[in-house]
DNA sequence: GAGCCACCACACTTAAAATT
DNA sequence: AATTTTAAGTGTGGTGGCTC
């Protein structure tokens, strides 16, 4: 079983390697894709397609290369390693993920992506209803998590991207023919679907259902948008005991980000040093920025129009 | 201006229904 | 005939409107 990630690459190799003229059919492309990696990508052909159309995008709207340092990509002098801001940590101003296992990877991807963004400012910004919808991102349904033991025996990795996972859950169906013939939205459990499903019949409306009893999140502190939306109104029931700035504890990425000793900070502590740093590196394209700001569960926006933006 | 809240979009799947 | 939409379900992010 090949991964998007992998495709990717592979793409990528593929474009880098042989003449770009030569590679200028998408059947092309899938064929030596597939004899590459051995494997049926037939049914990745629209995947490969957006993957060379990125690629092949002229230089001003190229997406970068996943950089390593994904805070040395403004090329400001004040944030290489000899210049890093005397109040900032030496990661703050560069930090290096190899790999992302947890919710780092959050911040990581998004810094990247929105870095690449910002770096192409001749784009002209775009209010964000007219832009193109938003595709992929490292949060919502992408966002990684793990994976129950059950599961995992199924799509054969601990932490997966919700989507990722339901492509993998969906390959396997297929390999195996568990779909009912006569009517393909019906899956028939085997014994390893069986111990995910808890029933030997599903259908595929009902498989996400299912399936989120197996799918939790990496970052435990995140709470679901239900739980979030109900500790608000406990939370107002209870309010007015403790009146004035009430110090949070913030995430380990953060903390790390920040250079804190400690994970307890005021809120506004922390915006404020995450706002020094957004100014600092020439971050004050908002539409980005906020991005950023979220995974923190910091509002950019209500920031920037406090700072006069 | 700040905070809260509701709504929508996003990816993914198959097949039937609706539309062009 | 070909294409598009719709159906269910998941959690998070973006946005706009409303209230204070």
């Amino acid at each position: 079983m090949v991964s998007d990630q992998e495709i990717a690459r592979g793409v990528e190799n593929l474009l880098r390697q042989s003449d770009p003229s030569v590679a200028t059919t998408l059947n092309g492309v899938v064929q030596q894709l597939e004899a590459k990696l051995g494997l049926d990508l037939s049914h990745k052909a629209g995947f490969i397609r957006d993957q060379i159309n990125l690629l092949l995008r002229p230089p001003q709207t190229q997406a970068q290369p996943p950089p390593k340092d994904h805070f040395n990509l403004q090329h400001h002098p004040q944030f290489t390693s000899h210049h890093h801001h005397p109040q900032f940590p030496p990661h703050f101003a560069l930090q290096h993920h190899s790999q992302f296992p947890s919710h780092e990877l959050n911040f990581s991807e998004v810094f990247t992506q929105n870095a690449a963004t910002i770096a192409t400012t001749e784009v002209p910004k775009e209010s964000a209803p007219v832009g193109p919808k938003r595709r992929g991102g490292s949060g919502g349904l992408n966002k990684v998590c793990s994976v129950s033991p059950a599961l995992q025996a199924i799509v054969g990795e601990p932490a997966l991207p919700r989507t990722e996972i339901v492509k993998q859950l969906w390959a396997y169906i297929r390999k195996n023919s568990l779909q009912d013939p006569s009517n393909k939205r019906k899956i028939i459990c085997d014994d390893a679907l069986r111990v995910v499903f808890e029933t030997d019949c599903t259908d595929m409306f009902k498989m996400n259902k299912l399936l989120a009893k197996h799918i939790t999140p990496l970052d435990p502190s995140k709470e679901s948008s239900q739980t979030r939306k109900g500790k608000v109104k406990v939370e107002s029931t209870t309010e007015g005991v403790e009146p004035g700035p009430k110090p949070v504890i913030i995430s380990e990425a953060l903390a790390k980000f920040l250079g804190t000793g400690g994970r307890e900070m005021l809120a506004t502590e922390a915006e404020n040093r995450v706002w020094e740093y957004i100014k600092a590196n020439h971050l004050e394209d908002i539409s980005s920025a906020v991005n950023i700001g979220k995974d923190y569960n910091i509002n950019i926006r209500k920031l920037s129009k406090r700072a006069g933006l």
